[in-house]
DNA sequence: AAACTACTTTACGTTTACGTAAACTTTATC
DNA sequence: GATAAAGTTTACGTAAACGTAAAGTAGTTT
């Protein structure tokens, strides 16, 4: 049980820092599904989740058409014949492939970050030498204070 | 040292599986710089490395802009006065933050993978059984038949 | 020389993911 | 009961990242 079963547009646009406008363009897309009392929009936990995923999704570099196809795809799985959760299955492989491809590529930047970080630290530290080389004044007394 | 120096446009499409398009647009945004024999255009390894950068960033959900701001400040943090170090130092960490949130986005993925695919198997697992009952003849056949 | 191939520029078209404005209804507050 | 606050629909606008002709050039092969 989550703390609350149903929620207003307003709140989950302030939960996730996103506009009402975006929440409402993703049910046009069929991607979220709230109930309406009169006409406003009431967002169940379920809906909650989807949203989270949706935002994720972004992060990740995906569209809203794939996250779609996802969510499809799971509705469809729960309703359970054997071709759907085999299909599922094999989807599943293909996207922990993906997941997998991202790790490289983050583990790349990240060693590419390291690199990046250390010439400019050594560039810094050549620029700190030119400054003392012009003025030679206050010799040792930093690095006896420092550990 | 590579092992070439110069790269057409196509060598470059067909190497990285982009169309000659998107070069021409990558270099329309200024995010690649080729030289120019006549009005064909010549592709440095630097070049090259770029558009491999540009690419792992789409993957990673970078914007072209995003791409390209970070190529601009890497060049003005090359030509090395202090501040724009510093300030390459204060990306870089923003940066990292970034790449641990991808980070954490992609492990939540995993584990919902997980136990998607769990509960898949249990499904096709109950499957299994009504199969069975359904159809209760030819029990111990199989078994001794396989291997 | 004709044809083919690779390359070029110019420019309009398309999709995605919303922003933004206009005009209206419903609910809460003074 | 007036006014504000939050919600709604409708609809046009926009930025990003190319796709897709159209039409021309430059070098190469037959």
């Amino acid at each position: 049980m989550d703390i609350k079963q149903t929620y207003s547009i307003s709140e989950l646009a302030k939960e996730f820092d996103v506009t009402t406008r975006s929440i409402r363009f993703y049910e046009d897309q069929e991607l979220l599904r709230p109930t309406r009392r009169g006409q406003t929009r009431i967002f169940s936990s379920k809906d909650r989740v989807r949203l989270k995923l949706i935002l994720r999704g972004k992060r990740m570099g995906f569209s809203l058409a794939e996250t779609k196809e996802l969510f499809d795809l799971w509705d469809e799985t729960l309703s359970g014949n054997e071709k759907q959760l085999l299909k599922m299955l094999t989807i599943l492989e293909n996207k922990r492939a993906q997941l997998e491809q991202q790790k490289n590529d983050i583990a790349q930047a990240e060693m590419e970050m390291d690199t990046a970080e250390a010439r400019c630290r050594e560039a810094l530290a050549e620029l700190q030498k030119k400054k003392k080389q012009q003025a030679p004044a206050n010799e040792e007394a930093r690095q006896t204070a420092e550990h």
